[in-house]
RNA sequence: GGAGAGGUGACAGAGUGGUCGAAUGUGCAUGAUUGGAAAUCAUGUGUACUCGCAAGGGUACCGAGGGUUCGAAUCCCUCCCUCUCCGCCA
Protein backbone atom coordinates (compact mmCIF):
# COMPACT_ATOMS: atom_id res chain seq x y z
CA UNK A 1 0.00 0.00 0.00
CA UNK A 2 1.13 3.73 -0.44
CA UNK A 3 1.40 6.39 1.86
CA UNK A 4 -2.02 8.02 0.88
CA UNK A 5 -0.20 11.26 1.74
CA UNK A 6 1.91 10.77 -1.34
CA UNK A 7 -1.00 10.64 -3.70
CA UNK A 8 -2.72 13.60 -2.03
CA UNK A 9 0.69 15.89 -2.18
CA UNK A 10 2.31 14.62 -5.21
CA UNK A 11 -0.22 12.55 -7.27
CA UNK A 12 1.87 13.00 -10.60
CA UNK A 13 4.59 10.97 -8.91
CA UNK A 14 1.93 8.23 -8.63
CA UNK A 15 0.70 8.96 -12.04
CA UNK A 16 4.19 8.48 -13.55
CA UNK A 17 4.70 5.44 -11.70
CA UNK A 18 1.40 3.72 -12.95
CA UNK A 19 2.58 4.50 -16.45
CA UNK A 20 5.57 3.12 -15.39
CA UNK A 21 4.24 -0.04 -14.67
CA UNK A 22 1.99 0.16 -17.52
CA UNK A 23 -0.69 -0.25 -15.08
CA UNK A 24 -4.17 1.20 -16.29
CA UNK A 25 -5.40 3.12 -13.08
CA UNK A 26 -7.38 6.84 -13.15
CA UNK A 27 -6.31 8.79 -10.34
CA UNK A 28 -8.85 11.23 -10.81
CA UNK A 29 -12.31 9.41 -9.02
CA UNK A 30 -9.60 8.44 -5.79
CA UNK A 31 -8.30 11.54 -5.72
CA UNK A 32 -11.80 12.14 -5.50
CA UNK A 33 -12.89 9.96 -3.19
CA UNK A 34 -10.45 10.63 -1.20
CA UNK A 35 -11.65 14.06 -0.86
CA UNK A 36 -15.22 12.59 0.36
CA UNK A 37 -13.48 10.32 3.00
CA UNK A 38 -11.83 13.50 4.72
CA UNK A 39 -14.61 15.74 4.66
CA UNK A 40 -16.99 12.99 5.80
CA UNK A 41 -14.48 11.92 8.78
CA UNK A 42 -14.33 15.80 9.87
CA UNK A 43 -18.28 15.30 9.73
CA UNK A 44 -18.51 12.39 11.83
CA UNK A 45 -15.97 13.40 14.33
CA UNK A 46 -17.38 17.36 14.80
CA UNK A 47 -20.78 15.25 16.01
CA UNK A 48 -18.92 12.71 17.79
CA UNK A 49 -17.04 15.72 19.75
CA UNK A 50 -20.61 17.18 20.90
CA UNK A 51 -21.64 14.07 21.82
CA UNK A 52 -18.48 13.37 23.90
CA UNK A 53 -18.88 17.06 25.49
CA UNK A 54 -23.45 16.32 26.33
CA UNK A 55 -22.07 13.55 28.19
CA UNK A 56 -19.85 15.45 30.53
CA UNK A 57 -22.80 17.65 31.56
CA UNK A 58 -24.89 14.89 31.63
CA UNK A 59 -23.22 12.87 34.32
CA UNK A 60 -23.45 16.24 36.11
CA UNK A 61 -27.18 15.83 36.37
CA UNK A 62 -29.15 14.33 38.85
CA UNK A 63 -30.68 11.32 37.01
CA UNK A 64 -34.21 11.66 36.22
CA UNK A 65 -34.51 15.14 36.96
CA UNK A 66 -36.37 16.89 33.98
CA UNK A 67 -33.14 18.51 32.84
CA UNK A 68 -31.19 15.36 32.60
CA UNK A 69 -33.99 13.97 30.40
CA UNK A 70 -34.55 16.82 28.49
CA UNK A 71 -30.72 16.62 27.49
CA UNK A 72 -31.84 13.05 27.02
CA UNK A 73 -34.26 13.63 24.00
CA UNK A 74 -31.91 16.19 22.99
CA UNK A 75 -29.09 13.81 22.57
CA UNK A 76 -30.91 11.42 20.97
CA UNK A 77 -31.50 13.10 17.80
CA UNK A 78 -27.86 13.90 18.00
CA UNK A 79 -27.22 9.98 18.29
CA UNK A 80 -29.18 8.99 15.44
CA UNK A 81 -27.17 11.33 13.21
CA UNK A 82 -23.86 10.29 14.41
CA UNK A 83 -24.81 6.68 13.43
CA UNK A 84 -26.39 7.79 9.88
CA UNK A 85 -22.81 9.82 9.08
CA UNK A 86 -20.99 6.98 10.40
CA UNK A 87 -22.78 4.44 8.13
CA UNK A 88 -22.26 6.71 5.01
CA UNK A 89 -18.37 6.90 6.21
CA UNK A 90 -17.85 3.58 6.49
CA UNK A 91 -19.32 2.52 3.30
CA UNK A 92 -16.97 5.57 1.75
CA UNK A 93 -14.18 4.49 3.98
CA UNK A 94 -14.62 0.76 2.75
CA UNK A 95 -14.09 2.22 -0.82
CA UNK A 96 -11.48 4.16 0.23
CA UNK A 97 -9.52 1.66 1.07
CA UNK A 98 -9.86 -0.95 -2.08
CA UNK A 99 -9.24 2.28 -3.80
CA UNK A 100 -5.58 2.58 -2.24
CA UNK A 101 -5.51 -0.83 -2.81
CA UNK A 102 -5.05 -0.45 -6.50
CA UNK A 103 -2.08 2.00 -6.18
CA UNK A 104 1.34 0.20 -7.53
CA UNK A 105 4.71 0.88 -5.60
CA UNK A 106 6.50 3.67 -7.10
CA UNK A 107 9.88 2.00 -9.16
CA UNK A 108 12.93 2.97 -8.28
CA UNK A 109 15.12 5.70 -10.33
CA UNK A 110 17.03 2.71 -11.27
CA UNK A 111 14.32 0.49 -13.29
CA UNK A 112 14.73 0.41 -17.06
CA UNK A 113 12.08 1.70 -19.15
CA UNK A 114 9.82 -0.95 -20.80
CA UNK A 115 6.83 -2.48 -21.11
CA UNK A 116 7.41 -6.47 -21.58
CA UNK A 117 9.96 -8.82 -20.45
CA UNK A 118 11.56 -8.17 -23.68
CA UNK A 119 12.59 -4.99 -22.19
CA UNK A 120 14.35 -6.41 -18.91
CA UNK A 121 18.14 -5.69 -18.85
CA UNK A 122 20.54 -8.70 -18.40
CA UNK A 123 22.76 -7.11 -15.46
CA UNK A 124 25.10 -10.07 -15.34
CA UNK A 125 25.89 -13.11 -16.69
CA UNK A 126 27.71 -16.24 -14.97
CA UNK A 127 28.73 -19.14 -16.65
CA UNK A 128 28.41 -20.44 -19.95
CA UNK A 129 25.87 -21.67 -22.16
CA UNK A 130 27.98 -23.23 -25.06
CA UNK A 131 28.05 -26.80 -24.81
CA UNK A 132 28.28 -27.33 -21.00
CA UNK A 133 27.20 -30.91 -21.71
CA UNK A 134 27.29 -32.35 -24.49
CA UNK A 135 24.76 -35.04 -23.69
CA UNK A 136 22.63 -32.36 -22.19
CA UNK A 137 18.47 -33.51 -22.94
CA UNK A 138 15.75 -32.00 -21.22
CA UNK A 139 15.39 -33.49 -17.61
CA UNK A 140 12.40 -35.61 -18.16
CA UNK A 141 14.05 -37.39 -21.13
CA UNK A 142 16.80 -38.59 -19.26
CA UNK A 143 16.64 -42.45 -18.88
CA UNK A 144 15.68 -43.40 -15.34
CA UNK A 145 14.46 -39.83 -14.59
CA UNK A 146 10.83 -41.68 -13.79
CA UNK A 147 11.94 -43.79 -10.88
CA UNK A 148 13.89 -40.64 -9.30
CA UNK A 149 10.51 -38.48 -10.15
CA UNK A 150 7.05 -40.39 -10.31
CA UNK A 151 4.62 -38.06 -11.42
CA UNK A 152 2.24 -41.01 -12.26
CA UNK A 153 2.07 -41.96 -9.00
CA UNK A 154 2.35 -38.59 -7.50
CA UNK A 155 -1.03 -37.40 -9.51
CA UNK A 156 -3.09 -40.76 -8.37
CA UNK A 157 -2.16 -40.54 -4.84
CA UNK A 158 -3.05 -36.13 -5.34
CA UNK A 159 -2.79 -34.90 -8.77
CA UNK A 160 -0.80 -33.78 -11.23
CA UNK A 161 2.10 -31.56 -10.56
CA UNK A 162 2.19 -33.61 -6.85
CA UNK A 163 5.93 -35.59 -7.61
CA UNK A 164 7.22 -38.13 -5.74
CA UNK A 165 11.00 -37.93 -5.16
CA UNK A 166 12.24 -41.12 -4.57
CA UNK A 167 15.53 -42.61 -3.47
CA UNK A 168 18.44 -40.39 -5.50
CA UNK A 169 15.58 -37.58 -6.02
CA UNK A 170 14.55 -37.61 -2.61
CA UNK A 171 18.22 -37.32 -1.82
CA UNK A 172 19.24 -34.78 -4.22
CA UNK A 173 15.96 -32.36 -2.89
CA UNK A 174 17.17 -33.04 0.54
CA UNK A 175 20.93 -31.73 0.13
CA UNK A 176 19.66 -28.73 -1.95
CA UNK A 177 17.94 -27.74 0.90
CA UNK A 178 20.61 -28.50 3.31
CA UNK A 179 23.08 -26.41 1.36
CA UNK A 180 21.18 -23.73 0.56
CA UNK A 181 20.21 -23.56 4.27
CA UNK A 182 24.15 -24.07 5.25
CA UNK A 183 24.80 -21.24 3.07
CA UNK A 184 22.15 -18.87 4.48
CA UNK A 185 23.31 -19.05 7.78
CA UNK A 186 26.86 -18.53 6.89
CA UNK A 187 25.83 -15.14 5.16
CA UNK A 188 24.08 -13.96 8.36
CA UNK A 189 20.46 -14.83 7.89
CA UNK A 190 18.58 -16.99 11.03
CA UNK A 191 16.84 -20.56 10.07
CA UNK A 192 12.98 -20.16 11.18
CA UNK A 193 10.84 -22.89 10.35
CA UNK A 194 7.42 -21.27 9.92
CA UNK A 195 3.99 -22.52 9.82
CA UNK A 196 2.94 -22.69 6.21
CA UNK A 197 -0.75 -22.67 6.86
CA UNK A 198 -1.37 -19.01 7.38
CA UNK A 199 -4.70 -17.20 8.13
CA UNK A 200 -6.40 -14.57 5.40
CA UNK A 201 -4.88 -11.79 7.67
CA UNK A 202 -1.71 -13.18 7.19
CA UNK A 203 -2.20 -13.46 3.46
CA UNK A 204 -4.07 -9.92 3.45
CA UNK A 205 -0.49 -8.36 4.88
CA UNK A 206 1.35 -9.36 1.74
CA UNK A 207 -0.45 -8.65 -0.76
CA UNK A 208 -1.58 -12.24 -1.75
CA UNK A 209 -5.48 -11.41 -0.52
CA UNK A 210 -7.61 -10.34 -2.33
CA UNK A 211 -5.63 -9.56 -5.78
CA UNK A 212 -4.16 -13.23 -5.66
CA UNK A 213 -6.42 -15.79 -3.67
CA UNK A 214 -6.92 -17.89 -6.57
CA UNK A 215 -2.87 -18.71 -6.55
CA UNK A 216 -3.50 -20.49 -3.17
CA UNK A 217 -4.86 -23.45 -1.85
CA UNK A 218 -7.58 -23.35 0.86
CA UNK A 219 -8.40 -25.51 3.38
CA UNK A 220 -12.13 -26.55 4.15
CA UNK A 221 -12.76 -26.59 7.82
CA UNK A 222 -10.53 -23.19 8.61
CA UNK A 223 -10.01 -20.55 6.64
CA UNK A 224 -6.47 -21.59 6.26
CA UNK A 225 -4.56 -21.04 2.77
CA UNK A 226 -1.67 -23.39 2.23
CA UNK A 227 1.68 -20.68 1.75
CA UNK A 228 2.66 -19.99 -1.95
CA UNK A 229 6.26 -19.19 -0.52
CA UNK A 230 7.92 -18.67 2.63
CA UNK A 231 7.49 -15.55 2.41
CA UNK A 232 4.21 -15.09 3.45
CA UNK A 233 4.73 -16.28 6.99
CA UNK A 234 8.11 -14.82 7.33
CA UNK A 235 7.18 -11.30 6.61
CA UNK A 236 4.24 -11.48 9.00
CA UNK A 237 6.43 -12.66 11.92
CA UNK A 238 6.52 -9.12 13.02
CA UNK A 239 3.55 -7.88 11.67
CA UNK A 240 1.89 -5.03 14.03
CA UNK A 241 5.08 -4.79 16.18
CA UNK A 242 7.92 -2.06 16.64
CA UNK A 243 11.38 -3.05 16.32
CA UNK A 244 14.18 -1.20 17.56
CA UNK A 245 16.05 0.61 15.43
CA UNK A 246 18.97 -1.22 16.81
CA UNK A 247 17.84 -4.59 15.78
CA UNK A 248 18.02 -3.63 12.07
CA UNK A 249 18.90 -5.24 9.63
CA UNK A 250 17.19 -8.55 10.59
CA UNK A 251 17.86 -11.38 8.43
CA UNK A 252 15.97 -14.43 8.29
CA UNK A 253 15.77 -17.55 5.97
CA UNK A 254 13.59 -20.24 5.98
CA UNK A 255 13.06 -23.77 4.27
CA UNK A 256 9.65 -24.21 3.48
CA UNK A 257 7.51 -25.99 0.76
CA UNK A 258 5.15 -23.89 -1.65
CA UNK A 259 1.97 -24.53 -2.81
CA UNK A 260 1.03 -22.85 -5.97
CA UNK A 261 -2.47 -23.95 -7.91
CA UNK A 262 -0.90 -22.20 -11.22
CA UNK A 263 -3.88 -21.95 -12.79
CA UNK A 264 -3.72 -21.91 -16.44
CA UNK A 265 0.17 -22.41 -16.81
CA UNK A 266 0.53 -25.51 -19.54
CA UNK A 267 2.78 -26.36 -22.44
CA UNK A 268 6.61 -26.42 -22.14
CA UNK A 269 6.51 -24.59 -18.73
CA UNK A 270 5.08 -27.09 -17.06
CA UNK A 271 6.62 -29.93 -17.83
CA UNK A 272 9.11 -32.56 -15.37
CA UNK A 273 9.94 -30.15 -12.75
CA UNK A 274 9.30 -26.96 -14.52
CA UNK A 275 6.29 -25.87 -12.63
CA UNK A 276 4.93 -27.90 -9.66
CA UNK A 277 1.87 -27.24 -7.56
CA UNK A 278 3.86 -27.96 -4.62
CA UNK A 279 8.03 -27.27 -4.26
CA UNK A 280 10.84 -26.94 -2.07
CA UNK A 281 12.34 -23.12 -1.41
CA UNK A 282 14.57 -21.35 0.85
CA UNK A 283 13.61 -17.95 0.88
CA UNK A 284 15.75 -15.16 2.20
CA UNK A 285 13.92 -12.04 4.08
CA UNK A 286 15.52 -8.86 5.47
CA UNK A 287 13.90 -6.09 7.23
CA UNK A 288 16.04 -2.88 6.89
CA UNK A 289 16.51 0.89 7.78
CA UNK A 290 15.13 2.13 4.77
CA UNK A 291 18.34 4.13 3.83
CA UNK A 292 19.92 1.13 3.75
CA UNK A 293 17.31 -0.68 1.39
CA UNK A 294 19.33 -0.79 -1.72
CA UNK A 295 22.62 -1.75 -1.12
CA UNK A 296 20.60 -4.71 1.25
CA UNK A 297 18.97 -5.69 -1.86
CA UNK A 298 22.33 -6.29 -3.44
CA UNK A 299 24.25 -8.18 -1.05
CA UNK A 300 20.90 -9.99 -1.30
CA UNK A 301 21.02 -10.76 -4.74
CA UNK A 302 24.65 -11.07 -4.53
CA UNK A 303 24.11 -14.50 -1.99
CA UNK A 304 21.67 -16.08 -4.21
CA UNK A 305 23.94 -15.83 -6.96
CA UNK A 306 27.07 -16.98 -5.00
CA UNK A 307 24.63 -20.07 -4.48
CA UNK A 308 24.18 -20.72 -8.64
CA UNK A 309 28.15 -20.25 -8.43
CA UNK A 310 29.07 -22.68 -6.20
CA UNK A 311 26.98 -25.08 -7.77
CA UNK A 312 28.81 -24.70 -10.97
CA UNK A 313 25.37 -23.47 -12.86
CA UNK A 314 25.60 -20.53 -15.69
CA UNK A 315 23.26 -17.88 -15.21
CA UNK A 316 22.16 -14.79 -15.58
CA UNK A 317 20.49 -11.38 -13.55
CA UNK A 318 17.82 -9.33 -14.87
CA UNK A 319 17.06 -6.54 -14.04
CA UNK A 320 12.97 -6.15 -14.32
CA UNK A 321 11.90 -3.10 -16.18
CA UNK A 322 9.01 -1.25 -14.93
CA UNK A 323 6.43 -3.34 -16.89
CA UNK A 324 7.46 -6.78 -15.74
CA UNK A 325 7.85 -5.13 -12.11
CA UNK A 326 5.33 -6.71 -9.85
CA UNK A 327 2.49 -4.61 -8.50
CA UNK A 328 4.53 -4.33 -4.82
CA UNK A 329 8.06 -3.68 -5.66
CA UNK A 330 10.20 -1.16 -5.97
CA UNK A 331 12.96 -2.96 -7.86
CA UNK A 332 13.53 -6.66 -8.82
CA UNK A 333 16.17 -8.38 -10.05
CA UNK A 334 15.78 -12.49 -11.70
CA UNK A 335 17.95 -14.85 -11.14
CA UNK A 336 17.80 -17.54 -14.30
CA UNK A 337 19.36 -20.50 -14.32
CA UNK A 338 20.55 -22.04 -17.60
CA UNK A 339 18.99 -25.79 -18.73
CA UNK A 340 20.84 -27.16 -20.88
CA UNK A 341 18.83 -29.91 -22.04
CA UNK A 342 15.95 -27.46 -22.78
CA UNK A 343 17.96 -24.70 -24.11
CA UNK A 344 16.34 -22.14 -22.17
CA UNK A 345 16.52 -20.14 -18.74
CA UNK A 346 14.92 -20.98 -15.82
CA UNK A 347 13.69 -18.51 -13.09
CA UNK A 348 15.33 -19.94 -9.94
CA UNK A 349 14.93 -16.61 -7.81
CA UNK A 350 13.05 -13.57 -7.82
CA UNK A 351 15.40 -10.53 -5.50
CA UNK A 352 12.90 -7.79 -4.70
CA UNK A 353 12.73 -4.32 -2.51
CA UNK A 354 9.36 -4.10 -1.81
CA UNK A 355 10.23 -0.12 0.42
CA UNK A 356 7.45 0.40 2.98
CA UNK A 357 4.78 -0.91 0.41
CA UNK A 358 4.24 -4.36 2.38
CA UNK A 359 5.55 -2.91 5.81
CA UNK A 360 2.84 -0.36 5.56
CA UNK A 361 0.29 -2.81 4.44
CA UNK A 362 1.56 -5.22 7.62
CA UNK A 363 2.47 -2.38 9.86
CA UNK A 364 5.95 -3.35 10.60
CA UNK A 365 7.72 -0.21 11.86
CA UNK A 366 11.35 0.51 14.15
CA UNK A 367 11.29 3.19 16.36
CA UNK A 368 13.51 5.92 15.27
CA UNK A 369 15.99 6.81 17.93
CA UNK A 370 16.51 10.16 16.57
CA UNK A 371 13.03 10.98 16.74
CA UNK A 372 11.87 8.21 18.95
CA UNK A 373 9.13 8.07 16.23
CA UNK A 374 7.80 4.67 15.02
CA UNK A 375 8.92 4.39 11.07
CA UNK A 376 7.96 1.98 8.76
CA UNK A 377 10.81 -0.61 7.69
CA UNK A 378 11.95 -1.76 4.08
CA UNK A 379 11.31 -5.49 3.13
CA UNK A 380 13.66 -7.20 1.15
CA UNK A 381 12.79 -10.91 0.16
CA UNK A 382 14.62 -13.31 -2.72
CA UNK A 383 14.83 -17.20 -2.87
CA UNK A 384 17.90 -18.72 -1.95
CA UNK A 385 16.97 -20.84 -4.17
CA UNK A 386 13.58 -22.47 -5.81
CA UNK A 387 14.81 -26.37 -5.40
CA UNK A 388 13.49 -27.80 -8.82
CA UNK A 389 14.59 -26.05 -10.96
CA UNK A 390 18.46 -26.31 -10.02
CA UNK A 391 17.95 -29.72 -9.74
CA UNK A 392 17.16 -29.75 -13.03
CA UNK A 393 19.54 -27.78 -14.27
CA UNK A 394 21.88 -30.25 -12.03
CA UNK A 395 20.48 -33.28 -14.00
CA UNK A 396 20.56 -31.23 -17.48
CA UNK A 397 24.07 -29.38 -17.57
CA UNK A 398 25.94 -32.17 -15.46
CA UNK A 399 24.52 -34.98 -17.42
CA UNK A 400 27.48 -37.51 -18.60
CA UNK A 401 28.15 -39.84 -21.24
CA UNK A 402 27.91 -42.69 -19.54
CA UNK A 403 24.14 -41.49 -17.94
CA UNK A 404 25.39 -40.90 -14.78
CA UNK A 405 24.77 -37.29 -13.09
CA UNK A 406 27.69 -34.87 -11.71
CA UNK A 407 27.15 -33.65 -8.23
CA UNK A 408 28.92 -30.48 -7.90
CA UNK A 409 31.65 -30.38 -5.29
CA UNK A 410 29.67 -27.75 -2.80
CA UNK A 411 26.98 -30.35 -2.83
CA UNK A 412 28.68 -33.45 -2.49
CA UNK A 413 29.14 -33.10 1.57
CA UNK A 414 25.53 -33.27 1.59
CA UNK A 415 24.55 -35.59 -1.21
CA UNK A 416 27.37 -37.77 0.07
CA UNK A 417 28.69 -39.19 -3.02
CA UNK A 418 30.07 -37.64 -6.07
CA UNK A 419 27.79 -39.08 -8.69
CA UNK A 420 23.58 -39.52 -8.87
CA UNK A 421 22.44 -43.13 -9.66
CA UNK A 422 19.25 -43.96 -11.61
C1' G B 1 -13.46 -32.32 21.09
C1' G B 2 -15.90 -31.36 26.38
C1' A B 3 -15.93 -28.28 31.05
C1' G B 4 -14.15 -24.01 33.55
C1' A B 5 -11.19 -19.30 34.14
C1' G B 6 -9.24 -15.26 31.73
C1' G B 7 -7.54 -11.38 27.72
C1' U B 8 -6.79 -3.52 30.13
C1' G B 9 -0.85 0.79 28.21
C1' A B 10 6.60 -1.70 27.87
C1' C B 11 5.33 -5.07 32.29
C1' A B 12 2.37 -5.93 36.76
C1' G B 13 -2.41 -4.55 38.07
C1' A B 14 -7.14 -1.42 39.47
C1' G B 15 -11.46 -0.07 37.20
C1' U B 16 -18.83 -3.46 36.43
C1' G B 17 -22.77 2.31 32.68
C1' G B 18 -21.25 8.86 32.66
C1' U B 19 -16.27 13.88 34.02
C1' C B 20 -11.74 7.06 31.90
C1' G B 21 -6.82 7.29 27.15
C1' A B 22 -7.79 4.87 31.67
C1' A B 23 -5.75 4.79 39.20
C1' U B 24 -1.41 2.67 41.37
C1' G B 25 3.33 0.21 41.14
C1' U B 26 7.54 -1.16 38.16
C1' G B 27 10.27 0.10 33.97
C1' C B 28 12.02 3.96 30.69
C1' A B 29 13.53 9.34 29.58
C1' U B 30 14.95 14.12 31.31
C1' G B 31 16.21 17.23 35.40
C1' A B 32 17.69 17.93 40.69
C1' U B 33 20.95 15.71 44.31
C1' U B 34 26.32 13.12 44.23
C1' G B 35 33.37 13.35 43.40
C1' G B 36 30.78 9.28 40.61
C1' A B 37 26.95 5.75 41.31
C1' A B 38 22.90 3.64 44.15
C1' A B 39 18.90 5.50 46.76
C1' U B 40 15.66 9.74 46.83
C1' C B 41 12.77 13.77 44.72
C1' A B 42 10.43 16.37 40.36
C1' U B 43 8.60 16.18 35.53
C1' G B 44 7.50 13.41 31.45
C1' U B 45 6.53 8.71 29.07
C1' G B 46 1.11 4.84 23.62
C1' U B 47 -0.58 4.37 18.52
C1' A B 48 -3.31 5.84 14.28
C1' C B 49 -6.11 9.20 11.56
C1' U B 50 -7.49 14.20 10.85
C1' C B 51 -7.57 19.89 11.04
C1' G B 52 -3.67 23.69 11.29
C1' C B 53 2.06 27.48 8.19
C1' A B 54 2.85 26.68 13.30
C1' A B 55 1.72 26.66 18.32
C1' G B 56 -1.90 23.55 19.10
C1' G B 57 -6.81 21.23 18.50
C1' G B 58 -10.24 17.07 17.34
C1' U B 59 -11.54 11.81 16.84
C1' A B 60 -10.65 6.65 17.45
C1' C B 61 -8.35 2.57 19.97
C1' C B 62 -9.02 -1.42 27.03
C1' G B 63 -8.23 -9.31 22.21
C1' A B 64 -11.45 -8.74 17.16
C1' G B 65 -16.21 -7.76 15.13
C1' G B 66 -21.34 -6.64 15.90
C1' G B 67 -25.50 -5.04 19.28
C1' U B 68 -28.15 -2.37 23.46
C1' U B 69 -27.96 2.88 25.35
C1' C B 70 -28.50 9.91 25.26
C1' G B 71 -23.66 7.68 26.86
C1' A B 72 -19.85 1.26 26.87
C1' A B 73 -13.19 -0.80 29.11
C1' U B 74 -17.78 -1.79 32.02
C1' C B 75 -24.15 -4.88 29.70
C1' C B 76 -25.55 -8.60 25.44
C1' C B 77 -24.08 -11.72 21.01
C1' U B 78 -20.38 -14.00 17.71
C1' C B 79 -15.40 -15.11 16.83
C1' C B 80 -10.03 -15.42 18.10
C1' C B 81 -6.26 -16.31 21.64
C1' U B 82 -4.15 -17.87 26.59
C1' C B 83 -4.42 -20.88 31.07
C1' U B 84 -6.48 -25.26 34.10
C1' C B 85 -8.90 -30.07 34.09
C1' C B 86 -10.91 -34.24 31.09
C1' G B 87 -10.75 -36.87 26.40
C1' C B 88 -7.83 -37.98 22.00
C1' C B 89 -3.20 -38.20 19.62
C1' A B 90 2.51 -37.92 16.46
Amino acid sequence: MLDPKLLRETPDVVRAAIARKYLDVDLDPILALDALWRAQLNDVETLRSRQKSANGEMAALRKGSPEFLAKVQEMKGLSSQVKEKEANFAQTDAKWRAAMLTLPNIPHASVPEGRTAAQNVVCATHGSTDAVSPHARPHWEIPGFDRLFDFPRGAKVTGAGFPFYVGDGARLVRALIQFFIEEAGRAGYLEVHPPILVNPASATAVGQLPDKEGMMYQTVEDQFYLIPTAETPLTNFFREEILEEAALPVYRCAYTPCFRREAGSYGKDVRGLNRLHQFDKVELLKWVHPSRSYDELESLRLHAESLLQKLELPYHVLLMCGGDLGFAQAKKYDLEVWSAGQKRWLEVSSCSNFEAFQARRAQIRFRCKETGRPELVHTINGSGLAVPRVLSAILENNLQADGRVRIPAALVPHFGREFLSF
